[in-house]
DNA sequence: GTCTATAGTGGGATAGAC
DNA sequence: GTCTATCCCACTATAGAC
């Protein structure tokens, strides 16, 4: 039931679903869906808008009736990633007790969770942000930076409590933030544990890393 | 000097070097060199063999005296890259002390170390998989397959031993493995922390999701 | 909005001289 | 081994009917 491996989801993307604020009727959703599965598979540049044309059962002409050029379709769902991971974040942030531990404890939830249960969004919107043009994704870019300044802000108050001792605070959020991102890559529903659980997991396991006692 | 971002090593690949272990004379290195550049910046898809040749300054002709097609320089640049990251991993642990915390400490110094001193060359081996036929990258997966083994065995042997205490072994080496990953995609020579200071904080860390006390 | 059809460009790969 | 020249195909994107 382990992985042998913990890299496999993009050879077969499964869960290529979008976050409920992306979901429209239509050509448009369908589009979406089936571009963030393909370029999850194939890479951005290693996937044709007759690729995705024809797995969405529509007309290359179709696809450019909803978005201005391929690109586009790859930056929307770079948008789509970002700020429903942002916007996750801070509901985390916002419903927390004020203490370090249980702050960084529900960033870390919140976190593990969207790259758990949206494992290809994911995976599309951190590896393919190369592939874009740079003004597309600008946006995405600057709520990406916020994030991290909110694992930052949280580490760094912990710290001046006293109730976290890293070597290196910004170290310690790369470490976090970074081994959260990877979960995208092997997570599927038939691992032996549940996505609830491999959260809480990674949520114990980042205390640890801030030197908090079990 | 802290990174804004930690995600910018596609944007402007830098220390496109390969181990040693790779190194020949003449077209051969250069076209390995430059490939594995693009293939960074831009993705195996969004680089053509032209975009090669001319960043490598031959003719797309001289290429293929090399390499039977363009999917077989990035299977060679993955299989260097897999087969440094074995090496190092397996002499870490050959030249390690018995006990399961120097183990574990001497196999993420080395995991660390590798994504720090080959980052470019990390980044395109496990980014870029996807975008290899399977044939070419049976002996690159098979050897990720030996090093994720190399971590467990470890970490199951201290667990045995009384020494690690860990809610889920598989998911501790997923964290610590994934969390070394990602460095490969910020660090920079220019961070504040040498190469060496930065293995040696996450070893740290990674003792502590162990829940070794420092 | 969706289709058929196609324009115009750039792709991987090869032939054959030197 | 490296070059010049080129084949043939797939690519993104658009035009225009319905």
């Amino acid at each position: 039931m382990k992985k042998l491996s913990a890299n496999n989801r993009r050879l077969e993307a499964q869960d290529s679903d979008l976050p409920a604020l992306a979901q429209r009727r239509g050509a448009y959703e369908t589009v979406l869906k089936t571009a963030l599965r393909l370029f999850a598979e194939r890479g951005f540049g290693g996937t044709s808008v007759r690729d995705i044309a024809a797995a969405a059962a529509v007309q290359p002409a179709t696809l450019y009736a909803h978005f201005p050029s391929k690109d586009h379709v790859l930056a929307e769902l770079i948008k789509i990633g970002h700020e429903e991971h942002f916007s996750r974040l801070k509901i985390a942030l916002l419903e927390s007790q004020p203490d370090p531990r249980e702050q960084v404890a529900a960033l870390v939830r919140a976190h593990v969770r969207m790259h758990v249960e949206f494992p290809t969004l994911a995976v599309v919107a951190n590896a393919e942000l190369h592939a874009c043009a740079p003004g597309l994704i600008m946006a995405s870019l600057e709520l990406r930076r916020q994030s991290e300044q909110m694992f930052q802000d949280v580490i760094e108050r912990g710290i001046r409590m006293g109730l976290f001792k890293v070597p290196h605070a910004w170290l310690a959020m790369a470490m976090i933030a970074g081994a959260g991102l990877r979960v995208s890559h092997w997570y599927t529903p038939a691992f032996e544990l549940s996505a609830a659980q491999v959260a809480e997991t990674y949520t114990q396991m980042a205390l640890r890393i801030l030197g908090v006692a079990d």
